[in-house]
DNA sequence: CCGAATCCATAACGATACTG
DNA sequence: CAGTATCGTTATGGATTCGG
């Protein structure tokens, strides 16, 4: 791993060592959603070449980032407990990046991972402590997610569930969360559309999921 | 900037679209330290080649990261509002590769930049909120560094001054902020030598600087 | 089918030299 | 001092192939 080194010694150099490569990065954020396979991850990243998930897997095994698990018949990647402590960092990234984050470009996709994390770096759990336990069932663009908020607990997964609101919105989800957009407004203009239960609690998203730009 | 995306939506890929490339966030660790000419930062990051640099910097411009500001006779480049908002996660990043970071290879080298930003990754302000205002004179390695703690405000800058406490120490510096190794020791063995001062003072340093592994 | 390895064109990077 | 220009090397991207 010392082949791609920046010759200093610090903090910041030897953790870009670690996970500064192109894509490295994402594979731990969709990492920290849960554990992975290889198609997953693929499939998630659907833009990386085979050859170099392959080869970042390699390296962020070799730096004890990730751990490569048989489970029975398949394999599944996943963090070291070191790995898991990137999360502050994944967090601050998505929050910076977040506030630039302009409307998708044509070609750019939504993941369930990636939206996941941006859920996690969006919540506030100071403001969940104080409301009552809610289920939402969110269909974001392609990704169908089930989050349950539990006092200043967020837990988010793929799929559907008994939710006390359930809502289909797109990319500019965004506005609601960034608060460019009422939750009022963003019923009333379609960005974001109640399937399901009381659409009041959409505030009670809004003010749990948010990141001032 | 679209040329190197990665063909997703979302906070994460946004942040490494702007400062995920090689280079980018050391750039910006310097500049975070404060405002740096093309050769300030060329000597800082002594590895980088020079077209390289003047790439990442014409990139960070165009994205609104940091600007070309011309001061009289010499160009200086800063940080925008929007790039001093980056200093979360280099301080994440920092903590986190410290945890990891053993002993200097022969080519590694210390940067004043790279440590001051060490150091304030290591700053504990709630305990420096309890303490009273030292000042420390501090060569570490080739880097001259004079530190003011007073309450949760920490200043770091090049060069000397009157301080309470003067001491040199290499790399293993990080010994003693890790806790590997207790101040007393740390004098005791040569991994720092008090050049002026009551040496006592070196407990008030460990424990205002302190990043467990 | 999953988890890769291989091949090849292209783009980025790195070292050095060069210029206003 | 603040960059450009050049050029060889390395990494990336895309497609295809291989092995269990």
């Amino acid at each position: 791993m010392a082949a791609r080194d920046y010759g200093q010694y610090g903090g910041i150099t030897r953790a870009l060592e670690l996970v500064g490569e192109r894509w490295a990065m994402l594979i731990v954020r969709d990492l920290l959603v849960g554990p992975r396979r290889y198609g997953e991850l693929a499939a998630g990243l659907h833009r990386i070449p085979s050859n170099i998930l392959a080869a970042r897997l390699k390296e962020l095994q070799a730096t004890g980032v990730i751990r490569r698990v048989p489970h029975s018949r398949v394999i599944v990647y996943e963090l070291t407990p070191y790995g898991r402590e990137l999360e502050p960092v994944v967090l601050a990234l998505g929050a910076w990046g977040f506030k630039t984050l302009g409307d998708p470009r044509q070609e750019q996709v939504i993941t369930p991972d990636s939206m996941t994390m941006d859920l996690r770096t969006a919540f506030r759990q100071q403001v969940a402590a104080n409301l009552p336990p809610t289920a939402y069932a969110a269909r974001l663009g392609p990704a169908e997610l089930f989050i349950r908020v539990d006092g200043s607990a967020l837990d988010v997964r793929r799929g559907d569930g008994t939710a006390d609101l359930a809502f289909a919105a797109g990319a500019d989800i965004r506005r609601l969360i960034s608060g460019e957009l009422t939750p009022h407004l963003a019923i009333a203009t379609g960005v974001v559309e109640v399937l399901r239960g009381p659409g009041d609690l959409l505030e009670r998203f809004a003010s749990t999921f948010h990141l001032a730009v």
